[in-house]
DNA sequence: TGTTATTGTGGTAACGTTCCCAAGAATGGG
DNA sequence: CCCATTCTTGGGAACGTTACCACAATAACA
């Protein structure tokens, strides 16, 4: 019953355990090809399988990573952390991932564990922590998704939330859309919005008079883009055209148009964004901004591991992605 | 830059290492309450974090569970994955996810690195690994989802395929559908499938002749989904209604349709299984049979928290959920 | 061939905890 | 007031590795 140990090993091959570890640690330590075959070979006939807890003890790495995101049930989320998971896999990390469920609780928790289980990095699209708290945990951080300038110090990994929203507005633009609904996703803990102010300025290009009854506010998910899309069609003077914040939104209020019998993209326009997977599933399948979620992952990964590997001061990095507009079928011309 | 360790907190409150440990441990352990009040002050004013590596080490414990599943971009295990998650994290777990890939040598590599790094427990969607391998782990395990005769030894929890199939026939049947198409997924490593079976038996039990070119077997994915549909479609004598082996054939199935004009349900009935996200988002949304994916999730980490506490032989335990018909509106009156 | 690099190996001390045992302090019963 | 319990505490030895240093064996050079 007891584990079999590096010791035994040695005591097998006929050598020292620090050979025998010497071998485990790989190819280009120096031991006589001799000497590692035989230590090669008692390893295998007993079945000894490194124990890494002891490793992580000594070396004070992990080879453990991180990922923080709000709901990784939330397909775009889903799409991030298998592109962080599969780049870090390669390289001989391991990852975890949590939920922080707007929670900042749970949240500071998360990092709490992270250092506690000596992690050696950590991926967040950050809740409520601050810049100052993530550099005073002293590991490695990349940020991915939010807002850019609230963690100077940090490396960030995004797409472009502002031109995503201005492209599809100016593709609605483009097709004779002048009256242009906007439901306006927010996460809890924030009511600030790249995107809402990617439609004002829009408004302000084009020289078209804000209509506050056109934006409508709420949280992000399925039924309040459906309630949403039901109070802009229920105005006076309905937009011919809606953008919505994200895929989930629209989908919702692509229902909301079925449920009221409204045509799409007939009677009105409906732009989402992220391109998640349900996107395409949708009649009409949906026209949106598509984000790169799996690249955005294996970047946040990249520049992580880059800062794992070499401990040395790297001017943090800001990379956005920009997304780009898939046409397909519930955005049409202005009737 | 010296880590914080007991020692120092020991001195701090001026006690020994053996002491602080003990409060460290919790409430139930013998030290006066006076002693743990200095003990906790000074772990405050330190700032002192446990380092869990060197805990395990020592406890042979960890504290992780694996789970792994094929693909964890799939909204279906995604859902699976958070009731682990947050059952797991309720209790003191942390979880690692690993997406096998339908990869044999992915799927061992995983195992292996659950021993490697002292995981306290695994739960996995089995590919190819027998349930021999997995006992021979030595830790516990749990089964989710599969064919449960395949691991007697283990926990086991799942949903009912085929009952859920059995429900999504009847259902058809009470329709008046009686000339009903199956698009049969299978996964890359197996051709078994229960769905298959139930479609059979209830052929077989209303007395139909069973007509194989109302099979189609796929892959499982959108893209096959819907080139199975065009095959059912262009049939000579087309069903009038088509049961899809999981929702994202069902939505490549009725992508298919709207790309040949065929109007669901009233030209074709159309019914789904898993009850995906993106399955109300829809049009028209899918009539489909429920697994409960979350609670599927919960069940297994119950089931291997059990085990992993009370070390103890508890007989395998095999639980399958009873799925559900929802009926939505891609499924009618045959016409 | 003697001297100096170079390579290969072993022993000991960490890494930061918890476990175990023993001893001292406190409590209670007679 | 003494002895037997019980409660609290401290010290040393693990847990299974890797880091470091020292030394032996070999290679390289003049």
């Amino acid at each position: 019953m007891k584990r079999v140990t590096i010791f035994d090993v040695a005591r097998k091959a006929g050598v020292s355990k620090s050979t025998v570890s010497r071998v485990l640690q790989g190819e280009e330590t120096s031991v006589k090809p001799e000497t590692r075959l035989k230590v090669l070979r008692a390893i295998q006939e007993l079945g000894y399988q490194r124990n890494e807890i002891a490793t992580s003890l000594r070396t004070r790495k992990s080879n453990m990573v991180l990922l923080v995101v709000p709901d990784i049930s939330n397909p775009f989320w889903a799409e991030v952390a298998k592109g962080v998971q599969e780049t870090l896999w390669a390289e001989g990390y391991t990852l975890v991932v949590a939920n922080s469920d707007w929670n900042r609780t749970k949240e500071r928790q998360m990092l709490q564990k992270a250092i506690s289980n000596l992690f050696d990095g950590i991926i967040i699209n950050p809740a409520y922590v601050s810049n100052a708290e993530l550099k005073s945990l002293n590991i490695p951080v990349t940020i991915i998704g939010g807002f850019s300038e609230k963690y100077p110090d940090l490396d960030f990994v995004s797409s472009d939330s502002y031109w995503g929203t201005k492209k599809a507005l100016e593709y609605l633009y483009k097709l004779g859309h002048r009256k242009i609904g906007f439901i306006n996703g927010v996460y809890p803990n924030s009511s600030k919005s790249k995107r809402l102010k990617a439609y004002l300025d829009f408004l302000e290009e084009k020289g078209i008079n804000k209509d506050d009854t056109l934006i409508v506010t709420c949280l992000y998910g399925f039924d309040h883009g459906q309630e949403a899309m039901k109070k802009l069609i229920s105005l006076g003077q309905r937009p011919t055209a809606v953008f919505a914040a994200n895929d989930i939104l629209a989908i919702g209020a692509l229902q909301a148009c079925h449920d009221l019998k409204i045509r799409v993209p007939e009677d009105i326009s409906l732009v989402g964004m992220d391109d998640i997977y349900a996107a395409k599933a949708t009649t009409p399948q949906l026209t949106t901004v598509s984000k790169p979620k799996y690249d955005e992952g294996c970047q946040a990964a990249q520049f992580l591991i880059e800062r794992m590997r070499h401990n040395k001061e790297i001017q943090p990095r800001k990379l956005t992605f920009e997304p780009i507009l898939i046409e397909r079928h519930s955005a049409g011309v202005v009737s």
